[in-house]
RNA sequence: GCCGAAGUGGCGGAAUUGGUAGACGCGCUGGAUUCAAAAUCCAGUUCUCGCAAGGGAGUGUGGGUUCGAUUCCCACCUUCGGUACCA
């Protein structure tokens, strides 16, 4: 009998279907659109482990599946090629990073064709290639070109801004931006031109500032918020403190508001769409003026409870709030003084390591309640942050815990407000409650006390009514080589032009030396004869972040060949945006906040039709790995490591113990709960790492070491039990499972069923081939429906098929396309093999049947779906073939068989005809055996009827 | 702490609108085929009582709604993910 050789068929097809460009995609306007995307990887140097293609299986399935539904489906693939760990590995090894991004495309690449993988290769891109990163500097000088106008709630050329600040000042314009003054026109006219370019700096959405930055001393650079983990840098796990320097940033806080909204129109998990939210951390409230006695200033604060005004009882500014230095008094200086220098001291990670501990000091000013004019002490404290809000709090210790916390540590007063008695369950800072001891509010709720104070305080002009968002700015510069440099040059007042179209792409200098220099610059700054111009200008010499590239390259997919713009307006227009986007939910916010961001400035100025990027999104699971670890003692054994087997771990303190990860090649019953080393997996291990060599492996029977066996019971074989634990497949915890070697001994065709089989593609479970041998039997299965015993090609091409098979036929039919269209792509799994299992009872297939499974399952299995396409007679391929359609009629039975319950609990079935009636029904099923039995001696009350579901017979 | 997701056999999981809980696969048990093995095929497999027929229990825990709850409501527990002095 002929079996499915896959290493030979696979092959063949994909040499043909390359040949064929098969995968390649035109406009095509006869027929329906259809995009869907993949996160493009960053190629790192370890190449693909079983987890990442779990999305791009999915995708390709769907893509697949579209396209024999009548669509033009776009699916490119691309990669996001600047970036932190190719240059941190220049760095090690000398190595260009153009050099190994090359060389791990490669491999990407490779790796991606194997899969089978049905992407339009002629439209791949590489976020470092000068051809495409063009149009992200030509992108982010659109941005810096452009301002937010509040009036129109769009971007606005920044040209326009100057037009008005000429004729008005900026006294009427409503902007997003961060200017502290305000002027009139001549004001403006009399300013030079470099105050007057510092101005509009204030107002660009791409702009220059002075921030706090996270620096990392070790990577000599600065890192986005989400590249910190617990205060160390994600990579490298290096300590990180904050420095000011003068940066770019990205006024995405301008589109806070739509970013906000322009959620609800999308189909996105609410999972995801909570966290977008609580990124965004959109609050309302009021901001307040404060007088600050024996003081011109006014000190202003943010707050969402304006009703606890009166319980205000001090002031707390944040350490680097303005203020500060002026309004402390002399004999408090020390103690200011004092805390500044502590504040200084504390790293990034100290702050969040300890929030329980509440520091401050007093700076011997007060503030006067705008209502009473009671004075209230102003004090500076760590936990208020200043670049949220104003920098600056009044202080409820009635209603706000951490106040609470602080006004107990330093004595200070707590007025009660709100009167609980009503609520007794409700914490401090909950909307509940009438207001006590608060002037003019008293005995209102306190929703009603938000809405009267923010309405006195505008009355009153205190203030107003504000709307804030936790998310700030994002920092846009990297003091790196490996990324897109800006196209900004600076003259010799220090002004900032962006370089025309013409003048793009600004391309990266060559250089052999990627260490940031000792002020903490890019390695930029020493390609002296790129950064100066003979002109005397000079250029930026920081990078833009990875979030650049990433942020607009679905977009270039749709016309990646195109010189004069990003994409065409025709290839736009036609493809619009993306209809279903996978990925890691690791990029949950920054790649998609950005994203967005950049897709509603481009449809702003007119580019896009839409303005959200991605209409389906859908964030996949990860595929986990089991982590081996061995017990080794701290204290060594007469000057030799001693590892003990895990039932003997018990007999330690956790103090003594450390896990040491091994390679889990080495390791017996992998994935089980009693994995174990046996002599050879512990040869191994010394082998791999000799450092070990002599070390002492002991179990409870015996010993080894160096060798030699010394075995005290009576086991027969040396079984070293390790500990097992699910994580991360990672390079560092050895236990990573590579595609190429399943797919060598599997089959590619194998390998994307089963990882589709494993679970919902949305859940993260460990990886265990120990189910793939199910998956490959199928297939075999599936192979031996189209060949006799002889291993001959048999099918039946004269008989129709029978009421039976049609039926089989087509409730998968129904199933399969209910499933794909839902992403269930492991039921779809299920029911090929359910559909297989009841076609085997037939020893020859009838064309008709043969042909529709195939096509129904070549998404799953596009090699093994071509060759049965092609034995079948066919000349073209099963990919640009039909789904077939679904007749209902087929599945219509003339009986169906019920379960009969009483009091809800099955006891038996009955067949009904589909057209009996329910009096028919229940009149057979009273008679029924099993139904006399149960209700024999009770009342019926009632007879449910679901008419092709169930009958339920209550009776007591 | 807050927000989100999820808890179903020995294991991965199924049950789409409240309607036969455990589809499909792994594993395991027994059998057929074979000189033997691989491969293949057949039967069984939630737990529990019982030789069987047939009972009882059962979807994290406790309650509720309903003729009927894995599904809806309330409270709690556990796990995973995100986030954190955000005023």
């Amino acid at each position: 009998m002929q079996n499915y050789d896959h290493q030979s068929i696979e092959a063949k097809w994909r040499a043909y279907w390359k040949e064929q460009k098969i995968n390649e995609v035109v406009e095509d306007t006869t027929k329906p659109k259809f995009y869907v995307l993949d996160m493009f990887p960053y190629p790192s140097g370890a190449g693909l482990h079983v987890g990442h293609p779990l999305g791009y299986i999915a995708s390709d399935i769907f893509s697949r599946y579209k396209r024999l539904r009548g669509f033009n489906v776009l699916h490119p693939m691309g990669f996001d090629a600047f970036g932190l760990p190719t240059e941190q590995y220049a760095i090690q090894t000398g190595i260009h990073p153009a050099v190994s991004t090359d060389k791990n495309i490669k491999r990407y690449r490779e790796q991606m064709d194997q899969l089978a993988l049905s992407y339009d290769w002629s439209r791949e891109v590489r976020t470092c290639d000068p051809k495409y990163y063009k149009w992200t500097q030509w992108i982010f000088t659109q941005l810096f070109d452009h301002y937010y106008d509040l009036d129109e709630d769009k971007a606005i050329p920044i040209t326009a801004l100057k037009e008005r600040f000429e004729k008005e000042g900026n006294l009427k314009v409503q902007a997003a931006h961060t200017h502290a003054n305000s002027f009139d026109a001549s004001a403006w006219q009399s300013m030079t031109a470099k105050e007057q370019a510092e101005v509009i700096m204030d107002y660009r959405l791409a702009y220059r500032k002075i921030g706090y930055v996270n620096w990392c001393e070790a990577l000599g650079t600065v890192l986005a918020n989400d590249q910190i983990k617990d205060g160390l840098s994600e990579r490298g796990a290096h300590p990180v403190e904050k420095r000011a320097m003068t940066q770019w940033y990205l006024r995405i806080t301008a589109y806070a508001e739509r970013l906000l909204e322009g959620l609800e129109h999308i189909d996105w998990s609410d999972a995801l769409k909570t966290m977008q939210r609580n990124w965004l951390g959109r609050s309302e409230g009021a901001s307040i003026h404060f007088d600050i006695k024996d003081h011109n200033a006014q000190l202003e604060i943010y707050t969402t409870r304006p009703d606890t005004i009166f319980g205000a009882t001090f002031m707390v500014l944040a350490p680097e709030h303005p203020l500060v230095s002026q309004i402390t008094t002399g004999d408090q200086q020390g103690d200011i003084d004092e805390y500044l220098d502590y504040v200084k001291s504390r790293s990034e990670r100290d702050r969040q390591s300890d929030v329980k501990n509440v520091t401050g000091a007093f700076t011997g000013a007060y503030a006067l309640n705008p209502f009473t004019q009671v004075e209230i002490p102003i004090w500076i404290a760590e936990y208020v942050l200043m670049d949220y809000g104003t920098g600056a709090i009044m202080a409820v210790p009635a209603g706000d815990e951490r106040d609470h916390k602080f006004a107990e540590k330093f004595d200070l007063p707590i007025i009660e407000i709100i009167d609980r008695t009503d609520y007794p369950n409700a914490g401090i800072e909950d909307k509940v409650g009438t207001m006590i001891n608060s002037d003019f509010i008293n005995g209102k709720p306190v929703l009603e006390a938000i809405a009267a104070v923010c309405q006195a305080v505008e009355d009153k002009n205190m203030g107003k009514r504000q709307v804030n968002f936790k998310m700030r700015d994002a920092n846009f510069s990297r003091q790196r080589y490996w990324g897109e440099p800006f196209p900004i040059v600076y003259d010799d007042e220090d002004i900032a032009t962006a370089l025309p179209l013409a003048e793009l792409p600004l391309t990266l200098p060559d250089s052999d030396d990627f260490q940031p220099t000792a002020e903490g610059a890019s390695p930029l700054a020493r390609v002296t004869e790129w950064v100066e111009l003979p002109d005397g200008r000079r250029r930026e010499t920081d990078t833009m972040p990875a979030v650049a590239g990433s942020s607009w390259y679905y977009l270039r997919y749709m016309d990646p060949g195109n010189e004069d713009a990003f994409a065409s307006k025709s290839t736009i227009d036609y493809w619009q945006d993306v209809d279903l986007y996978i990925g890691g939910a690791e990029h949950a916010v920054s790649h998609l906040m950005y994203a967005r961001f950049w897709h509603k400035f481009l449809y702003d100025l007119g580019y896009l039709p839409t303005d959200e990027p991605f209409q389906k999104l859908i964030n996949q699971g990860m595929i986990q790995g089991v982590i081996e670890f061995i017990y080794l003692k701290k204290e060594k054994t007469e000057g030799q490591h001693h590892f003990i087997c895990r039932s003997m771990a018990s007999d330690f303190d956790e103090e003594e113990l450390v896990r040491i990860p091994v390679p889990i090649e080495y390791v017996s019953a992998y994935g089980t709960d009693d994995s174990y080393l046996t002599t050879e997996g512990i040869d191994g291990f010394i082998k791999w790492s000799p450092s070990y060599k002599d070390a002492i492996f002991e179990i409870p029977d015996g010993t080894y070491q160096k060798g030699a066996t010394t075995v005290t019971g009576n086991q027969k074989e040396f079984q070293l039990i390790t500990h097992s634990e699910v994580g991360k497949m990672s390079k560092s915890k050895y236990n990573v499972i590579n595609p190429d070697d399943v797919i060598g001994q599997y089959g590619t065709d194998c390998f994307r069923m089963y990882e589709m089989f494993l679970g919902p593609l949305e859940s993260s479970k460990p990886w265990d081939t120990n189910g793939i041998d199910g998956v490959f039997k199928f297939i075999r299965r599936l192979w031996r429906l189209y060949f006799d015993e002889n291993g001959t090609f048999a099918i039946d091409r004269i008989t129709p098929a029978s009421k039976d098979e049609l039926r089989i036929l087509h409730s998968t039919i129904k199933k399969v396309q209910e499933d794909i269209e839902r992403y269930s792509f492991n039921t779809c799994v299920s029911h090929f093999m359910i559909a297989v299992n009841d076609l085997k009872a037939y020893e020859v297939q009838k064309l008709e049947i043969a042909e529709a499974l195939v096509v129904l399952i070549s998404p799953f299995a596009p090699h093994i779906a071509e060759e049965l396409w092609h034995q079948l007679g066919h000349e073209d391929s099963v990919h640009r073939a039909q789904f077939p359609e679904l007749n209902e009629d087929h599945l219509k039975q003339s009986e169906i068989t019920y379960p009969v319950s009483i009091n809800g609990k099955k006891r038996t079935e009955a067949a009904f005809s589909v057209d009996a009636t329910k009096e028919e029904m229940e009149a057979e099923a009273l008679k029924l055996e099993a139904v006399q039995k149960w209700i024999d001696g009770k009342t019926i009350r009632k007879v449910i009827i679901v008419p092709g579901r169930m009958i339920n017979i209550v009776a007591n």
